[in-house]
DNA sequence: AACGCAATGTTATAACATATCACCATCAAT
DNA sequence: ATTGATGGTGATATGTTATAACATTGCGTT
């Protein structure tokens, strides 16, 4: 869990304009909560900034140990927890379940849910969208006679860069 | 997390015979496991019993907290861990991954990854197998350059019983 | 100044999971 | 039968993730 940080994913959505360096996310979320009415304070913004940094499922005691080392104080568990839900409900960060950890979206201007792959051999993880897969649990989802409320949708595997190469 | 049991959900597969008791999950378990040459022991046996007297995603610690009642002496976290790791390694039992809870599978036979709605209201869950999940997600994979171990795929939301009714 | 409110700080604890070592069955090889 | 390997279990401690409960700060309003 306490791996090096890497560059920011490239962006997998065809239709992405970019704006993936670190400090341009940021200054998005800076203005996205603007306009929203929701104030991204300096601690907000700054555990955001390390998810970006890092540029990986990052857990929450990895980022208290950051911001301790940034604020040179103790930094309580709640303190995070506080700054990952509210970026969480701003669509800024999400959870990935199945390692308690947390990513920062590279579209948070997008109501999407997203759909994560996870690379279980260097940690990183890519985002993708798909309609498709809403469609498909929608579906099933009625047949059960469900409403939807958040989808999570994991995959676990080796990425391009980990995976053994033919050349 | 300490919700009373409810019954066994019925099973959302067209294609299913039956065999929903408890009992009769655990007789096929019991054969499963012969066949494959693994042994289920009392101990695995009782944490899968109680999975599927519960009905409902449990945690591993209400389990412990049942054997204890049922032993009348302590049982340490590892006792059931190592039962649950078996039981998953047997396709018998699945976590949870956004719940850190564990339900039995109810086609343990088959190969196939699951899919799980869970209801927010009332804690129950149902499992559903659905091979368009897989094959999109496999394309999404192939796209990313990604190869898949393993997929979690979890929907929460209200299930029938708790939606609000027209009648 | 006094108040209301949102954010943050502080401490403790709950909830989930694993490491480690010891013990004891079972069973195959000698 | 003895030995030794294996696998399951028991027991204690510890690591990791998350929240409850309550205090304090800072800031705008009156």
């Amino acid at each position: 869990m306490e791996l090096p940080p890497t560059q920011p994913q490239p962006c997998t959505d065809p239709n992405c304009r970019g704006q993936h360096a670190p400090a341009e996310r940021v200054a998005l979320a800076v203005s996205l909560c603007a306009a929203r009415g929701n104030k991204l304070t300096a601690l907000r913004r700054q555990v955001l900034e390390l998810l970006w940094e890092r540029g990986r499922p990052t857990g929450a005691y990895t980022l208290i140990k950051a911001l301790e080392r940034k604020h040179s104080r103790r930094v309580g568990p709640p303190t995070v927890y506080r700054a990952l839900e509210f970026l969480t409900s701003q669509r800024l960060v999400s959870k990935i379940e199945s390692r308690n950890a947390y990513v920062p979206r590279t579209h948070p201007e997008r109501q999407h849910d997203c759909l994560f792959f996870i690379c279980n051999i260097c940690g990183a993880s890519s985002e993708l969208e798909d309609p498709r897969v809403v469609q498909v649990l929608a579906e099933d989802a009625a047949t059960l006679g469900y409403s939807v409320d958040r989808r999570v949708v994991e995959v676990e595997g080796a990425c391009p860069n980990c995976l053994p190469t033919d050349a």
